[in-house]
DNA sequence: GTAAGTGCAAAGTGTTTGCATGGAA
DNA sequence: TTCCATGCAAACACTTTGCACTTAC
C-alpha cells in the first residue's frame, strides 16, 4: 500500500501533476477494497467515511490510476465501468453473472496456457486480465 | 433464414404478440447481417434500404428477438450492446479489442472443454458465447 | 373493435467536459 | 504567483419509457 502510493507519488511528480488529498483518497479506497469497484460506489464508500469528493474527480483520478499502472478498467459484462487494483505479478481471469452482476475471481493455469496459444494463432494480444467468462452463478441458478 | 422466421412467427402467435413488418424487417436484417451489429448499425443498413424504423423499436424488436433465443445481446468491451443471430450447434468464443472494438470470433476445442471444466468448478453455468478475451489486435498492436 | 405496436420526444443511465474557483508548488 | 485540480452543472452517448396514434387480428 505504501509501495502503492510511493509510486503513484512519483508518477504524479514526473508528469508535473500535483499531488492532493483527493487523489491519495482515491489511491488508499481503492487498495483497501479488495475486488471490483465501480466509481459510484467509490463515492458512497468514501461519503461514509466524511470524505467528500466529486464524481468527476473520481472519473479522472481513476483514469490517472488506470494510467499509471496502479488499476484496471474494464467493462465485465454489465452497465457501467468497473476498476480494480493491479496486483503485479496474480493473474487471474473473472466470471460474470449476467444475472447478478457477481463477478467470481478464478485462475486455471491450463485455460490460461491455452487463451496465450489461441492469441498468438490470431496475432492477438491478450492484456493483463483478459479473459472473461458469462454465465450464471449458483445463486441465480436456483432462482431460475 | 426461413425457419429463423417461421419460429420467430410462432413465438409472436405464442405469446399474443404481433407480426408486424417492423419485426420481420429486423429478423431478416440480423440473419443476413454476419457478425455484431449495434442498434444504430441496424438502423442506418434499413435506412439505406428505404426501410424506415425508429430506433425504439429497434431496441424493443431485439430484446424480443434475444428473449426467443434468436438472437443475443452482449457488452463486448464497448460502450454499447451489440447483438448476433444465434446459430445453434455453431460455438464460438470472442476475441474483443480494446483499442479500436473489432471482434475477431473464434473456435478452440481445448480452450472450450477446459472453460467447462473451470465452471463446473466453481457451479457457474457458461452462456452460449460466454468466453471472452480482451486485448489488442495486430493493426493496433502496429499503431502504438 | 380492441389490444398491442409504432414513432416521437422526453427521461434515464453512466461518463465526460467546460468553466470559474481553490490549492499545491 | 502560476498552473493544475476541483466541484458543479451542462453536455454526451446510448438506451428506455410515456403517450397519442396506428395497425394486426
Amino acid at each position: 500500500m505504501k509501495r502503492a502510493e510511493k509510486f503513484f507519488v512519483q508518477y504524479l511528480r514526473d508528469n508535473n501533476l500535483k499531488v492532493t488529498k483527493e487523489r491519495l483518497m482515491l489511491l488508499e479506497e481503492l487498495f483497501n477494497s479488495s475486488g471490483h469497484l465501480d466509481a459510484d460506489s467509490l463515492l458512497f464508500q468514501l461519503r461514509n467515511q466524511g470524505k467528500r469528493v466529486s464524481r468527476a474527480t473520481i472519473y479522472r483520478t481513476l483514469d490517472l490510476l488506470v494510467q499509471c499502472g496502479l488499476a484496471r478498467k474494464s467493462r465485465l459484462g454489465r452497465e457501467h465501468y468497473v476498476y480494480e487494483r493491479v496486483t503485479p505479478g496474480k493473474r487471474h481471469d473473472h466470471m460474470v453473472c449476467t444475472g447478478c452482476g457477481r463477478i467470481i475471481e478464478f485462475y486455471d493455469s491450463d485455460l490460461d496456457e491455452r487463451q496465450r496459444d489461441v492469441c498468438l494463432e490470431h496475432s492477438f494480444r491478450p492484456s493483463f486480465y483478459s479473459l472473461q467468462i458469462q454465465g450464471l452463478c449458483a445463486e441465480c441458478q436456483k432462482s431460475e
